[in-house]
DNA sequence: AAGCAATGGTTCTCTGTCATACCTTATGCC
DNA sequence: GGCATAAGGTATGACAGAGAACCATTGCTT
């Protein structure tokens, strides 16, 4: 009975005022970079997708265990109720197992190799801008690498260095994490908590992404020597040649996925 | 009747697990980046802060009229109550005025110049982490200019020029305005929504802080000549010079607002 | 003067989320 | 073997927020 039918309120049609026109997600206009919606999703949606990043960069490897519910919660800022609604999503995908009693939790799964055919891939391609990620990608790293080599100290330097060792013993299957953390370890050192944040947002959406292509033993090799240069400018603190030579980094990445996702 | 008392549930004390030790925000661990809070506040808290983006930024000049409730509350995917509380908050801090009727809306106020003893921006200040905000606000803004010099189009080079002229035409108490517009549109023509937001954002923050110092005119016109580098730079199509350009700049705002902060 | 349209102002209900408490299971230590 | 402990599993009551529907005010158009 067509209780579809809209009252009084919400949107009369397209009619444009001054400011926002039609529809919330079209039309990039000026005020768009500030009015972007308060949450994205439900709220819960939010929470599914930190957690998703967690895995996604690695930081809980395969094998290991989640920070407990209780504790997850408080980190997140929700209820563990909440969580739990979060937790039994990625239990039906098979990405984790929970076990109960004392030293049980909530353990992360090997990813089952390929999930399917290219569908599912294509699919997530699409819900993301491939562009803006790598252009924004190349702007944090490129920052990250010189504020770091501005600002080093010991302290820093170790971590920096190993970091990058970890990088260079790494077995296949486990490149993607180490190299994932050297650069995420460069991002916290850079001083900026906010850059930080950002970058681990954008790098678990390049992680998906590259998930998409093979990983060609060729251009893992051309990796590790420009990890080897940028780690030795920063130590060099010549902060021109860190951003200089991760921009190359970062852009031979991006070639290799604008190639093969054109 | 001590009801403070934890049951079972919420933190024991301060016992470490493997992953996260004691208090949610202490503690920089790795895990950090990606287990930040769901949502900052209330929900209707985040609402706030974007509206008073967008009269920090300026993008809704004293006297103009922000979107209707209805517009906002779905731009910002909230319910219109909730945007009301929001712009009742506003009106007791006679920041905008509302006027009802046909052609009536919510209309900014000017600012009441300074609104009390330093004591209030000092309080601000200390609200915010200057050295995160001054790092980052660098490393998008010279990603920006380097990234809108790679790709300039030719309607890009309009809005640039129009926007390079707003800020040389303005008077004084404009001067911030076309300023803030001015970098806003760099960040948005760098091809990258993600940038363009968090630069809004990071922007908003920046200009609190600049209120909180006196507007130097040696600066202001040391600034327009930068501007003008800047942009001649970007147009060249010369992205290293523009980064180099960009960052000195930046440069000069951080060491104003280190010097007066510290 | 009458009517229409676009805005702010108000009220209602219903759903999602939170906080809290408690139960159940598994492990290590005594 | 028994107990303490730390983890997941469950149930409940209170409340904030969303959505829809209404009312009230103003100014333009006819």
């Amino acid at each position: 009975m067509a209780t579809r039918e809209r009252a009084d309120d919400t949107r009369p049609a397209a009619a444009a005022t001054d400011a926002g026109a039609g529809e919330p997600d079209a039309a990039t206009g000026p005020l768009d970079s500030v009015l972007r919606p308060v949450r994205a999703g439900n709220g819960f949606e939010e929470a599914l997708e930190q957690v998703l990043q967690l895995l996604r960069l690695g930081l809980v490897p395969p094998g290991e265990r989640l920070p407990s519910e209780r504790e997850l919660s408080q980190h997140l800022r929700i209820s563990r109720v909440t969580l739990r609604e979060v937790l039994k999503v990625l239990q039906d995908q098979n990405m984790v197992e929970s076990r109960r009693g004392r030293y049980g939790g909530t353990f992360v799964l090997p990813r089952p190799a390929a999930p399917e055919g290219s569908g599912e891939l294509r699919r997530r391609i699409a819900a993301v801008d491939v562009e803006d990620t790598l252009r924004f990608r190349e702007v944090l790293e490129a920052g990250a690498a010189g504020l770091c080599a501005e600002g080093l100290t010991a302290d820093a330097e170790l971590r920096l260095r190993g970091a990058l060792d970890a990088t260079q013993g790494a077995r296949l299957e486990d490149y993607r994490r180490q190299d994932t953390l050297l650069h995420l370890t460069l991002a916290e050192l850079s001083g900026s908590r906010t850059l930080a944040a950002r970058y681990a947002a954008v790098r678990a959406t390049l992680n998906e992404l590259l998930d998409c292509i093979p990983l060609l033993v060729r251009n893992l090799e051309h990796s590790q020597q420009q990890h080897a240069a940028v780690v030795e400018a920063v130590l060099d603190r010549d902060a021109d040649a860190a951003r200089e030579m991760m921009r190359e980094h970062c852009g031979g990445t991006a070639a290799l996925l604008r190639g093969f996702l054109a």
